[in-house]
This record gives C-alpha cells, sequence and structure tokens, in this order.
DNA sequence: GTCTATATTCCGATAGAC
DNA sequence: GTCTATCGGAATATAGAC
C-alpha cells in the first residue's frame, strides 16, 4: 500500500530527459530514441505516457517557458524610479539566466521558426507593457534627468547585456580561454553591473 | 563556344538555396527537398553536386561563417586608440550583422551543438587575440583614462549591444508593434549609437 | 547535366506479449 | 507499466534513361 516517494516517477524521468534533449538539440534535431536512453527507459514506453513528439515538445516547452519569463510587468508597473526599475529589471533577468542558462538560445530558436504562434504562447495576455516603460523614460529625458535615447534602444541594451553574455558563452569562453568557474564568477559579478553600465550609458 | 555568364550556374544556384535553407531551418531542421525546390531543381540533381547533405552543409558553413566574421585582429592590432578601437568594432559588427541579419543565430546554434569543432574551423588560426584588446584595456584603466572594469565585461558588452538586437528582432519587434521599416530604421542609428553607449559607460 | 524511379536508412508510432 | 518486435512514412541517397 506504501507508495514509493524517493525515486523519480517514469514520467517525471522523461520529462526530465526529454527537457534535456530539447534545450541541447532543439526540435528537430532530438530523437525519440535519445529522450529514451536518457531517461532509461524504450521508445515504447514514451508513447505511452506522451502520445506523440509534438506532444511532448509541446509541455516541455510550455513548462520551460512559463517558468521562465520573467514577471517583467510588475516591475514595469510598479511605484518606482526608472532608474531602479533598470536595476531590478537586470538583476532578475540576469539571476533567472543562470538558473537556466539553456534557456535564452531555446526561445530564441522556437521564436525564430514561429514568431506569432509561439509569442501569443508564451504570453498568454501579460506581454510586457513595453510602452509603460517607454514612456516613463521619455518623461525623464523632458525632466531632463537622463540623456536623450529612443526608449527601444535603452530597453534593447538592458536585454542585450543581460542575456547574450550567456547565448555567446561557448564562444567567448572559447576566445578568452576561461574556466567554467570563471566564466561563471563573471556572471555573477555582472547581475550587479549591468544596470550600473546601463545607468552610467544614460546619465548627463 | 561561348560560355552562358550571365546565368547563375547551377551549381552556385544550389549553394544560394542552401545558404538560405540551412541558415532558416538549421542543420537538423532543413530537407533536401527544401533546397532542391529553391533552386528549382530536383533532389537527384544535389546528390550530383554535392555527395550528401552533410557536405553540402559543410560547404555551406565554411562559406557563410568565414566571409561573416568580421576582421577584428585588424582592428586590435592597430595602432589607435582603446576609444576608436571600440568605436571601429561596433560599427563593423552592427554593419555586417545588417547585411546578414540571419547568420548570429544560424552560427550561435552550431556552435552550441558542437563548440570545440565548430569553432575551430570557423577561425583556423586568426581567432580574436583577445588578450592584446584585455592589455589595452588594463592599460587604459591604470593610466586612470577609464573606469576601472574587467575587460572580459567590456567585450561583452561591446559583442551584446551589437548581435543581440538582431538575435531577437522578432521578439522585440512583438513586444513593440514596430514595423519592419521602423526597426531597420533603429538598427541604422545603432551603428553610431553603440560605440557611444560604451563610452558614456566607461568615461570617467 | 538533368530527370524519373527506386533503393536504403532513419525515425516516429503501434501491436501485442508479459 | 514495461518490454520486444515491427510497421509505415519520410528523408537521404543511388540507378539508370535521356
Amino acid at each position: 500500500m506504501v507508495k514509493k516517494q524517493k525515486d523519480a516517477t517514469t514520467q517525471q524521468r522523461i520529462l526530465e530527459a526529454a527537457r534535456k534533449v530539447f534545450i541541447e538539440k532543439g526540435m528537430a534535431g532530438a530523437r525519440m530514441q535519445d529522450i529514451a536512453d536518457e531517461a532509461g527507459i524504450n521508445k515504447a514506453l514514451l508513447h505511452y505516457y506522451f502520445t506523440s513528439k509534438d506532444m511532448l515538445f509541446e509541455q516541455i516547452f510550455q513548462q520551460a517557458s512559463a517558468r521562465f519569463i520573467p514577471h517583467i510587468n510588475e516591475v514595469i508597473e510598479s511605484d518606482v524610479s526608472l532608474l531602479e526599475k533598470i536595476e531590478h529589471i537586470c538583476v532578475n533577468y540576469v539571476t533567472l539566466i543562470m538558473s537556466k542558462p539553456f534557456m535564452p538560445l531555446f526561445i530564441l530558436n522556437e521564436v525564430h521558426k514561429q514568431p506569432e504562434a509561439f509569442l501569443q504562447r508564451m504570453w498568454g495576455g501579460q506581454k510586457p507593457k513595453l510602452h509603460k516603460l517607454a514612456e516613463q523614460i521619455e518623461h525623464e529625458v523632458k525632466r531632463g534627468t537622463i540623456k536623450p535615447i529612443h526608449p527601444m534602444h535603452l530597453f534593447m541594451n538592458i536585454m542585450s547585456l543581460s542575456i547574450f553574455p550567456f547565448l555567446a558563452k561557448p564562444m567567448l569562453q572559447y576566445m578568452s580561454k576561461m574556466s567554467d568557474k570563471a566564466y561563471w564568477q563573471l556572471m555573477e559579478e555582472r547581475k550587479e553591473l549591468v544596470s550600473k553600465f546601463i545607468i552610467d550609458s544614460i546619465r548627463k
């Protein structure tokens, strides 16, 4: 009568294996056999739990991306200064990505393959309200507290500096000959630094 | 006796079609049928010119990435000030990517799948000499002409601000509801702006 | 060189025993 | 629930006529 609790269920093992393989090879490159091997079972059992590869991918993707998207609207709509918002967003991004460093490339790829469908599913009604942030930026520009800048450039800068170093990690590591540990240390510093760069670049 | 010159040869048409399809769908997602259709021929002829899909991909990849990598070493080793180098690198990157906007994602993906093999082939002995740039950065920091910064962070910032907006174009466009034309206009401005951001962020 | 037709391989999915 | 064996379709690759 006592159910096993300590071991992961087969279903959980499949989901974990699938996430790993899909993220590593993408939807097109992943093989059901790879996933079965990774989970320590056989292909037939995959189809017993998840009818098709598409279904399985859907599951993985939904779950992964839903948990991944930061609650950027909460920050945007919060009642704090622009500079504080920038700081929050940067720290949130870098921290989040450090916990799932492969997600950005995964998401970029799927968006690239079918932008509309993907992005709608991804945000489901809570798309970042960029215009609100833009208004605040323009307001500060008019007040003369920061340098003139197109809000989109500022937002691009925030995302670029936070996300790109993870996308390009293999390349940057290859170029610099840094160890994993050293690279990670750099990313740890970056949590604080990114917003500093941004703020220095718009401060008068 | 007169060879046709004005029309592209079949081989050229295949290469062009293959580049388009591979860059759009990646190695795993691309189908030989797609390439044949794009080139206006049939599959058999593909194999007549290029024995296998792997061979064809190799060709495309070599050529595309070789032409794509900017001659960053020339800039690094040139005899100008650090700030001028930064400006050159940024302008070069943005200009280059504007001409081939899908290359960054393509390269990032292939690097991700097999980092070592890929990167070695990509640079073949002319890997960017980051350490030389790093020395110059550290020198300027010591002289007190710029704020203290880890050279890697500075280099990451340069690449991030130049490349990421192209990687994330579909997403950023979706969020901002910008037209293609407006987005392109923004990228045009960015050629100049990126180095300004960088320089503002390290200037004392 | 280019085509049609066909062989071969790979992979997602199912049948059926235990 | 889990396995082995196998089907069926899709994709790569080849044979052979023109």
